[in-house]
DNA sequence: TATTGTTATACTCTATAACTATA
DNA sequence: TATAGTTATAGAGTATAACAATA
């Protein structure tokens, strides 16, 4: 398998030299993109997400759910609609993936005392269990990504990308 | 419209100081998340994203088309397959998007002489002038978007994300 | 046989709007 | 009247697989 992917490789460069007609010779130009910022995080959320499904993905979750179930556990008994705004997604999107999670045995709706209309969302024990594992395996995949930075590189990038995202 | 809009807010935050059941009195615990290198990215694309669609947005354009216009003008006569692999997306999902360009009358298409079965995709004039204008905008974003940060935290969280994306 | 580009199809993620039950 | 959660539907954006023309 990883030989075949190979051999296909070196088939198609070698077909880019010849086989384009002006200065394409195997060289790509990314002309300005590599110096634009939109561009750079598209393209780190996508190698991101991409080694978190081949790592963290075999357990069977997604960035988005792993966000969710923090929020369940760090706010026990927050409602759909306020666990909706927090993750900044819609009260409809978020509804089936809850279902989900429920199926999962992971986190337990339970019928508010005070509001009929709503649920209050805590995790499970299993759920709690499942999160920390996640955790464990996210923090790995993390450091698996940043390798090639250094302890304080990846510390001021963890910074600059708050900073960025706390617009005042 | 703005007026009604803070309204709303108010009496979502009112409501959630009484209506939820345990400590979620209206602050929301965010976790491991604000430390964790995918949300930051994830969540840092999405807010670029937004601004870049209310502000290069007026241009009908998006930071994919835009990259593609990039790699276009910086590589003449590239082939839609070079392409789609320099942009890391499907040849199927590029041949939608260069068939839109081509509308537009952004892109041209040309067929290789070398290689009847290929095209040879080249920016219009009117496509450079486009694209000269929009890398405008996005410069404006860009600036407008970080504009909370220093020259110097800006410049070393762009060699820090492409250090991070050039896996060695 | 392999590759270029196209087409048909489907999947994922998300949003909008209408609904119900409660408030 | 307004809100919590659900349902139905639709729209991006993407991928896979099969195809015709050409290599």
């Amino acid at each position: 398998m990883e030989i075949a992917a190979n051999t296909k490789e070196i088939k198609k460069e070698r077909n880019g030299i010849k086989g384009l007609q002006l200065q394409n010779n195997g060289a790509i130009d990314y002309g300005v993109l590599p110096q634009t910022l939109g561009y750079l995080l598209r393209r780190s959320q996508i190698m991101l997400f991409q080694h978190y499904a081949a790592t963290v993905g075999k357990m069977e979750i997604t960035p988005g759910q792993e966000g969710l179930l923090i929020l369940i556990s760090s706010n026990p008994g927050i409602s759909q609609t306020a666990l909706a705004k927090a993750a900044g997604i819609e009260r409809s999107t978020l509804g089936e993936v809850i279902v989900y999670l429920e199926k999962r045995e992971l986190v337990e709706r339970k019928s508010s005392t005070q509001d009929r209309r709503s649920y209050a969302l805590y995790l499970s024990a299993s759920g709690e269990k499942f999160l920390s594992q996640t955790i464990a395996l996210d923090r790995e995949h993390e450091t698996e990504i940043t390798s090639h930075l250094t302890a304080e590189e990846t510390k001021t990038l963890t910074q600059l990308l708050q900073k960025l995202l706390n617009q005042p």
